[in-house]
Parts: C-alpha cells; sequence; structure tokens
DNA sequence: TTACCTTTGAAGGTA
DNA sequence: TACCTTCAAAGGTAA
C-alpha cells in the first residue's frame, strides 16, 4: 500500500495511539528547525530581491525568464530547490511534526501533497479548495492571484516568486501536519483525563473530527493512487462531519465518559465508522458534551447498527436483530418511500431507544465502578446500590446529570421529531408482574416479596455499614428522592414509623423488616397495593417490624432470602457517603422519631 | 431463548 | 392534576 513517505507514513499511523504533546524539548528543536528554515527563507527572499533589483535594470522578459537556467547566480534558485528538498527529506524522514502547532487550524488533510501545484506553477484546485477552507487565514490566492504570479513578470521572477511561495506553503504544510499530530491529544486524552461532566470540547472541526488519529491514514482518507492523504471533496467537509465516513471506525469514540468498562455504549457505533450521533444538529458545546457521553473511550466491537434517517447510523437505533425486534436495517425515509404494507413497514421500523434519564446516565457511569468494587454481578442488587448512591449524590451531582439527561431528551426530540416514547411501546414483551384483576395477587405477591428481599438483602449488605451495626439513622430519607420519585406515594403509617427510612419507598429501606413488592410507582406500585391487601406484609399491619434479614412478614418468617450477598463481596467505598443534607435529614427523622430504634433489629446472618 | 429482577426518571395516557 | 404504565441500561437468574 502506498504510503505518504515510507516510514513517516508509518510512523503517522503508528503514532496514533501514542500522540502526546510535544515536550519542550522537542518544541525548541523545533524552533531551531524553523528558525533555520526561516533562515533559507530569508536567504530566499534576499536573493529574490537581489534579483529583482537585478532584474529592474532588464528589460528583457525573455531574457529574464532564461535567466534562471543560464545566469551564474542562480544560487538562490539552487538554494530554494535545495530548501525544498530538504523540506522534502525532513517531510518523509518525520522531521514534519516538529514544526509549531497551528491551533487554529487542527485540519490537517493535505491534498496533493507532493505536488499541490500544476505542472504551470499555479496551486491545483484541490490544494487551493483545502487551503481555503482549512486555513480560513491564511490568504490563499485564488486563480487571480496565480494569475498575478504568471503575469508578465520576468520568468525568472515568476519561478523564484513560485518557490518562495511554496516554500511557505511548505512551511505552512509542516505544521499542519504538526497540528495534526498535536491535536491528537485533547481529542483522544480528553476522553480519560476530562471530567465526564465537564463540558467537553465540542465535535466542532475545530477539535474532534481532524484530530481522529487513524482518519488521515485510513484508505478512505488516502489517496489509493498516491497513498497521501487526498483532498476531500467539499461535500465531505461537513461542518459537523468532517471525517470522512468510515474513516474511523475502528477507534474508540475519544469522548465517551459516560460508558462503562463494559465495552458497550449507549448507543452503538456503526461498524463502518463512527458519525456524530445526531448529525442534524448543529452541535453547541453542551450538546456535544452530550454526544460524547454516548460512546466510550472502552468500546470494544462495535455491534450492528441500523441508520438514520439521513442515512447516517445513529446509536440511538438499535438493531433490531439485537433487540429481538422486528428487523429492519432500513430508514424510516425510505420505508415511506417503499410500497410495502403498513404494518411491515413498522416492522421495519428501526427501534429508537428513549433518551435515557439522569439516573440511566449515572449508572452507566457508575455501574462497572460498582461492579468492581462489589463482587457483585446480578444487576438488579447493583441497581439497587447504585439507587442508594444516586440518592446519596448531592444536589449539586444530580443535577449535573439532570442536566445531561435534558440535553439528551433535546437532542433525541431535535433528531426525532416525531418519535415518542410511545412508540416504543408494545416492543418488548409484556411483563407478567402485569396485575390483572383476576390473577392471584397472593402468588405474584409472594414471588415479588421473595425477589425483593433478596436482592434488597444483597444490596443492604453491600450498602450502608450503618445498618450492620444495627442503626439506621444513617439512612434517612432523602427529600431528593422525594423530589426525584414524584410518583412516590406519601409516606404511609409504617414508613413514618420505620426508622429514617432512607427513601420514601416502601421497600427501600425496610427491606430487612419486611418486603413489599414492586415500586412504589408505576405498575409496581399497584401491584404491591394490590397484594399488600392479601398479604400482611403491608406495613400497618407489622408495627413492630423486627424481623431479622432473610424473613419475611409475609411469609410468617419464613426464610426466603435466596441469593445473600456474602460479606466477603463488600467493600467499605461501597457504602454510600451520608451528605450533609442526609445528615440534616437524619436529624429531622431522629427529632421526630417516636419509635425506639432498639426496635430496630440488627440483620444477623 | 426469553422474561424477570432492580433502580430512577421521563413521557404519554387515563380518570 | 394525579395517577398509572411503559421503557430506558445492565447482566445474572430462572423458567
Amino acid at each position: 500500500m502506498p504510503q505518504l513517505n515510507g516510514g513517516g507514513g508509518d510512523d503517522l499511523g503508528a503514532n496514533d495511539e501514542m500522540i502526546s504533546f510535544k515536550d519542550e524539548g522537542e518544541q525548541e528543536e523545533k524552533i531551531s528547525e524553523n528558525v533555520s528554515a526561516e533562515r533559507d527563507l530569508d536567504d530566499v527572499k534576499s536573493s529574490l530581491v537581489n534579483e529583482s533589483e537585478n532584474n529592474s535594470s532588464s528589460s528583457d522578459s525573455e531574457q529574464a525568464e532564461r535567466r534562471p537556467q543560464t545566469r551564474p547566480d542562480s544560487e538562490s534558485y539552487e538554494k530554494t530547490r535545495d530548501y525544498f528538498s530538504e523540506a522534502l527529506r525532513r517531510q518523509q524522514d518525520g522531521g514534519f511534526f516538529k514544526s509549531p502547532h497551528y491551533p487554529g487550524y487542527p485540519f490537517l488533510m493535505i491534498p496533493d501533497l507532493t505536488n499541490p501545484y500544476l505542472s504551470n506553477g499555479s496551486l491545483s484546485p484541490s490544494a487551493r479548495t483545502y487551503l481555503q477552507m482549512k486555513w480560513p487565514l491564511l490568504d490563499v490566492p485564488g486563480s487571480a492571484g496565480l494569475k498575478d504570479s504568471r503575469s508578465p513578470t520576468p520568468g525568472h521572477l515568476v519561478r523564484c516568486v513560485l518557490s518562495c511561495f511554496f516554500t511557505v506553503h511548505l512551511l505552512l504544510t509542516f505544521s499542519s501536519l504538526c497540528l495534526l499530530q498535536s491535536n491528537k491529544v485533547p481529542v483522544v486524552q480528553h476522553a480519560h483525563h476530562v471530567h465526564p461532566l465537564t463540558p467537553l470540547i465540542t465535535y466542532s472541526n475545530e477539535h474532534f473530527s481532524p484530530g481522529t488519529p487513524p482518519s488521515h491514514l485510513s484508505p478512505e482518507i488516502l489517496d489509493p493512487k498516491t497513498g497521501i492523504p487526498r483532498t476531500p471533496h467539499p461535500s465531505e467537509l461537513s461542518p459537523y462531519y468532517p471525517l470522512s465516513p468510515g474513516a474511523v471506525g475502528s477507534i474508540a469514540h475519544p469522548l465517551s465518559w459516560l460508558m462503562p468498562q463494559q465495552g458497550q455504549h449507549m448507543y452503538s457505533i456503526p461498524p463502518g465508522g463512527f458519525r456524530h450521533p445526531y448529525p442534524a444538529l448543529a452541535m453547541n458545546p453542551s450538546m456535544s458534551s452530550l454526544v460524547s457521553s454516548r460512546f466510550s473511550p472502552h468500546m470494544v466491537t462495535p455491534p450492528p447498527h441500523s441508520l438514520h434517517q439521513t442515512g447516517i447510523p445513529h446509536p440511538a437505533i438499535v438493531s433490531p436483530a439485537i433487540k429481538q425486534e422486528p428487523s429492519g436495517d432500513i430508514s424510516p425515509s425510505m420505508h415511506a418511500k417503499s410500497p410495502v404494507p403498513a404494518k411491515k413497514e413498522e416492522d421495519k421500523k428501526p427501534h429508537i431507544k428513549k433518551p435515557l434519564n439522569a439516573f440511566m446516565l449515572y449508572m452507566k457511569e457508575m455501574r462497572a465502578k460498582v461492579v468492581a468494587e462489589c463482587t457483585l454481578k446480578e444487576s438488579a442488587a447493583i441497581n439497587q446500590i447504585l439507587g442508594r448512591r444516586w440518592h446519596s449524590l448531592s444536589r449539586e451531582e444530580q443535577a449535573k446529570y439532570y442536566e445531561l439527561a435534558r440535553k439528551e431528551r433535546q437532542l433525541h426530540s431535535q433528531l426525532y421529531p416525531g418519535w415518542s416514547a410511545r412508540d416504543n411501546y408494545g416492543k418488548r414483551k409484556k411483563r407478567k408482574r402485569e396485575n390483572k384483576p383476576d390473577s392471584k395477587p397472593e402468588d405474584f405477591s409472594i414471588r415479588s416479596k421473595k425477589q425483593c428481599v433478596q436482592y434488597l438483602t444483597s444490596e443492604k449488605m453491600c450498602d450502608s455499614p450503618a445498618s450492620s451495626h444495627g442503626s439506621m439513622l444513617d439512612s434517612p430519607a432523602t427529600p431528593s428522592a422525594a423530589l426525584a420519585s414524584p410518583a412516590a406515594p406519601a409516606a404511609t403509617h409504617s414508613e413514618q414509623a420505620q426508622p429514617l427510612s432512607l427513601t420514601t419507598k416502601p421497600e427501600g429501606r425496610m427491606q430487612h423488616h419486611f418486603s413489599i413488592p414492586g415500586k412504589a410507582s408505576g405498575s409496581t406500585s399497584s401491584s404491591s397495593s394490590s397484594s399488600s391487601s392479601s398479604t400482611p406484609s403491608s406495613s400497618s399491619s407489622q408495627p413492630t417490624m423486627s424481623i431479622p434479614v432473610g424473613t419475611s412478614g409475609s411469609q410468617s418468617n419464613t426464610p426466603i432470602l435466596t441469593r445473600p450477598i456474602p460479606f466477603t463481596s463488600l467493600h467499605p467505598s461501597m457504602l454510600s457517603p451520608p451528605s450533609p443534607f442526609h445528615q440534616a435529614l437524619h436529624s429531622h427523622h431522629a427529632l421526630f422519631q417516636s419509635q425506639p430504634l432498639s426496635l430496630v433489629t440488627k440483620p444477623t446472618e
């Protein structure tokens, strides 16, 4: 495969992941080289001036035309040529990347690098286009300017001017190549070193796209004939998608901080290459930070994907194969054009996932950490811990996730204006737990209680140490929970009687006293309410609630702890740090706590 | 193979 | 307006 310049090209690729900011030493070296180059350039200029002076006495343009070839003082020309050769040599041996950075121009897709000029000395259109697009501040001469260079100036002068210009261009080229390398740094390293919630350097073409490491060496970018980065067609240079399709498909998205260490991403990444998940949107920093959250630096193999309506794969579109839903990898727009029956069209509609809410975002970020800290593997137990931690977060911390989620929804709504959460209804199999009037609530409640206790026991054991030594004061109810769960029912008598329940959800805090199936809100809440009438697990029926862990009130002390979490799997870091807010709430609860804490039986194994 | 478990939040529907 | 229902992620577990 043709490469840029032998080893240099290899270096480009090989160092993709190793690029880092040049150290000062390199900078100095680079400066010295630049000084040398500038000195050469000054020589060229001075010679040019001399020539101009000499030419002033010459009136024969034709003579001047031949002068470079015949005049004895063609030294400057030779020097220029030598410099050009030297520049090329530097380019080949990698000295290329030691030129100064041009932070404002992170792009580097040098077109026709080896021959940016046409045979007549003018800048090739592609090069000109590139320069004009990528170096807007560089007054790249257009055709008019180049016409000047081809004006009836004495040929020698023309050549010298061209040489000089070419030299300058080479310098800029070197600089931009250097910039290409340096630009990778913020892109790649941000993913790992920037706080997840920090508004990231955006996906704007200034930061993200050009620096994507392998893009400039990918076959899609390299000129297949020369192996040199080709000039991207203007149509490829979308302000938001400066990367050519598939150019970076094999690399992990560098800005995904939210992703857990599980090698998966929130939205699937198209194997053909990473594209902006929300292509239709003009990216602002906040949005880009959100988008960045969708991709993981740890992602491994991109799963199959669907195409967005724009034809660009969108991570929120789940492959029906994955979702085990009616397949369809065709964009809705294509469906609209197809004469297939409406039902089939619907079946073929790609599954657009709901945007993640704040807690989901938090969960994705923290799950891996929790899993690492605790040997728990069951997601249900992990999620319980995460739920507790979520409530332990400060409001500021939670606000960050709420803001992210808000942006997520905003982006989602902009990308899929007609999408409704209702669209996904029924795409999952109906849950058994759906409470039918004629169903047997008791059976269900028993089952739910079992599993509830089972998981909650696990959680408890992996959660607060305060609980482990008998006091629940360290697990107060959190107003944030109440705020975050507006659907949560008001505290029942049992909750009020329970000492310092962490959440307003009955089962949230009292899992080791008695279990209440389902959630406080939603379908599960209805389930629990229906079951509560048939089981003694209802709060009011057991005022003392001194039931050891592992037993269920509804089961008449029948041990139902099925999968206890061993203490050996616990880690102190799993404990939810009591926030000042919790402490304040704790005091509040303690103040109004009428029930002696001694009533709370310390769970024993 | 598939549903369930668990968590919170959002959205849409219904009374 | 309040409540209910469903889904979003995750992976082990059970049927």
